[in-house]
DNA sequence: ACCATAATGTAGCGACCGCTACAATAGAAA
DNA sequence: TTTCTATTGTAGCGGTCGCTACATTATGGT
């Protein structure tokens, strides 16, 4: 083996950061190998395609968000249910994670169209949440499974509603749906 | 004015419909061109640029989608809430508006990467559909324009939800937040 | 020391992108 | 009928796309 490898998680680090500032599916071999300081020939021989690339680089997005997700709200039952519905959507909403969802509705929009790679990382997305934020419900919830599955909803509403410059009707939405 | 001008509705209709199958954010001239018969030379010609043309375009599938909401679902009030939603969740996962909802999708993260004319454009939709919703509410639905708004972030949830193959998840999101 | 081979650079392929220069055409106005 | 101009076709520009052919380098194994 001579030369030495490539440092697959610093390139994919660097790739990240392009992809989270720049957009995913406008992303573009040149300006993702020039932000990992390789070239696109080096890019395609370490991953085989960009097809696998994309996929290898969300799944690495995936990991880094869930990292994220728990250093920046530790799996402890929150107080009451509102609080913790509230505390997330507030988190999701902060310029730390505003290029995750950006990020996020690049994937869902691909799954939509029929990318099946888009799909399963999204949907593989979507359970880790879920678990993440079973962690963090209340002790007495009822119904834990129905229940971050309601919120998970919501908050994709949020999101969407977010996006299109309808925060206000989306803080209605979860003052209506979840009442303090 | 020599020579006919070209029948601007129809050559909407018919990018609307090539846009519908294919996808918007990944459309280009040449063939929107071809299925609206004509050449990307025309489009820019009577529409100015791409991006006129797809802000026109948008305006004209959003006319679309209101359009067929109305005939598909009479603004006549719902028996109840619970059914009321249930419909409509219906309504836009069938066949007739699944390619609506991933054209929504597009618009939605174009949006969020901070196209201004699909933020401006989603928001317009948004709000057509917030008028359209509680057109449909129980008569004695109280505090309609915040149940208009609770109902839509769970339809949008519902909407990513079904694109990352969540859909059970959205099923029971929805018999969570609006039991029958 | 030598060699096999993994890693890399250079150059470019063919395809597509949005858009435009230029010329031709056709029909209304005179 | 002639002229003027809105409309259209043809061809192509400069750029980017994913990807590859080919040559070169550098290093570990022998």
């Amino acid at each position: 083996m001579p030369r030495k490898t490539i440092n697959r998680e610093d390139v994919l680090k660097k790739m990240g950061a392009h992809v989270l500032e720049h957009g995913l599916n406008t992303a573009s071999l040149r300006p993702l190998a020039k932000a990992a300081e390789t070239s696109d020939r080096m890019l395609i021989y370490h991953f085989g395609s960009k097809e696998a690339l994309i996929a290898e680089l969300l799944q690495f997005l995936a990991r880094n968000m869930a990292l994220e997700l728990d250093k920046a709200l530790p799996p402890e039952p929150a107080p009451d249910l509102n609080a913790c519905l509230r505390d997330i959507v507030a988190l999701l909403r902060s310029p730390a994670f505003a290029p995750f969802m950006r990020v996020w509705l690049d994937i869902v929009s691909s799954a939509a169209q029929g990318s099946i790679s888009h799909s399963v990382i999204g949907g593989a997305m979507i359970e880790g949440f879920f678990q993440w934020l079973q962690g963090r419900l209340p002790d007495d919830t009822p119904d834990p499974e129905t229940t971050v599955r309601a919120m998970m909803a919501l908050i994709e509403g949020v999101v969407v509603l977010d996006a299109v410059g309808q925060s206000d009707a989306a803080d209605r939405a979860i003052a209506h749906l979840f009442p303090i």
